[in-house]
DNA sequence: CCTTAGACCTGGAGGC
DNA sequence: TGCCTCCAGGTCTAAG
């Protein structure tokens, strides 16, 4: 599920069910879901902060900062009774109300670690590579330009680079490239400070749309629980190939860009 | 130093 | 139906 939005998302309505809920106890059944620390150390804690940063999630305990990333396909659950089929739940929390915050991750690709409380989050191990959010005002057209103007990559790669914007994934980027007008496979270095500053302002609209939209939701999972956006329906070029480009008619494309899923509209996509 | 395949995992979709 | 290959919203690593 997650980009920026989802996990912002998530985080808010996250917020919403468990502010101050008191973990009781923590069962974890895929040892490798732990990063560094220990999740049982969250025991006798009660969740103060909820925060994000790109896609990594921030719990703040009264002792803790608990880092989450559900990577490709994790999702958290709130249940009043203890899952009977917890294939695929990789670890349990306790809540002192008798609720169950349960971690549910298809492809094990999730990853959490415990660290003592600090001051400065970029100092965690496990954010050493997260750069400033897309809601950052550090995040401007310069910056960007500074950060990648000497990089032969091209622009979809910078885009998805956590650290230089955290938050962006690959759909917003597909997105992004498409409100931009550029292809994505443009060099970094071909780009102005003009196209930079486009850049910044189109993701910053895209991804605060999408989380006012309640975010992205592409694979239809098993329904009943989770969070379902209604961005989708407003997707321009992302899985709509075959369509017509909603700004020019010209048939949309799919083709891999460094291993990755990337959807353009050849004509009105200028490739730099 | 920078850039890019490969690895990590599972299940659904589509071809035969 | 069954088997096979490819693909999926991410990120770290090893190797070039």
């Amino acid at each position: 599920m997650p980009e920026g939005p989802e996990v912002q998302v998530v985080i808010r309505t996250l917020q919403e069910k468990l502010q101050d809920a008191l973990i009781t106890d923590v069962e974890v059944f895929y040892p490798k879901l732990e990063e560094d620390g220990h999740l049982t150390d969250l025991i006798g804690q009660r969740i103060r902060k909820f925060s994000r940063l790109g896609k990594y999630m921030i719990f703040e305990t009264d002792d803790y900062d608990w880092i989450a990333h559900m990577r490709m396909e994790g999702k958290f659950y709130v249940f009043f009774s203890a899952p009977e089929d917890r294939r695929h739940i990789h670890a349990i929390f306790h809540l002192d109300d008798g609720r169950y915050l349960c971690y549910h991750d298809t492809r094990k690709f999730g990853r959490m670690s415990v660290y003592p409380k600090t001051e400065d989050l970029h100092s965690l191990p496990m954010l050493k590579n997260v750069g400033y959010d897309y809601t950052d005002p550090h995040v401007t057209g310069d910056y960007l330009y500074q950060e990648i103007h000497h990089s032969r990559r091209c622009l979809k790669m910078a885009l998805l680079d956590q650290r230089i914007i955290a938050g962006i994934g690959n759909i917003y980027a597909n997105e992004i490239c498409f409100a931009c007008g550029l292809d994505p496979r443009s060099r970094c270095t071909r780009l102005s400070k003009k196209d930079c500053a486009l850049i910044v302002d189109v993701t910053r609209r895209i991804l605060n749309e999408a989380d006012a939209l309640g975010g992205t939701t592409v694979h239809s999972f098993a329904s009943g629980f989770g969070v379902t956006g209604r961005f989708q329906q407003h997707l321009q070029v992302h899985m709509q190939d075959g369509k017509p480009c909603p700004r020019c008619g010209h048939t949309i494309e799919k083709i891999m860009v460094q291993n990755r899923g990337t959807y353009l509209c050849r004509n009105c996509q200028k490739r730099k």
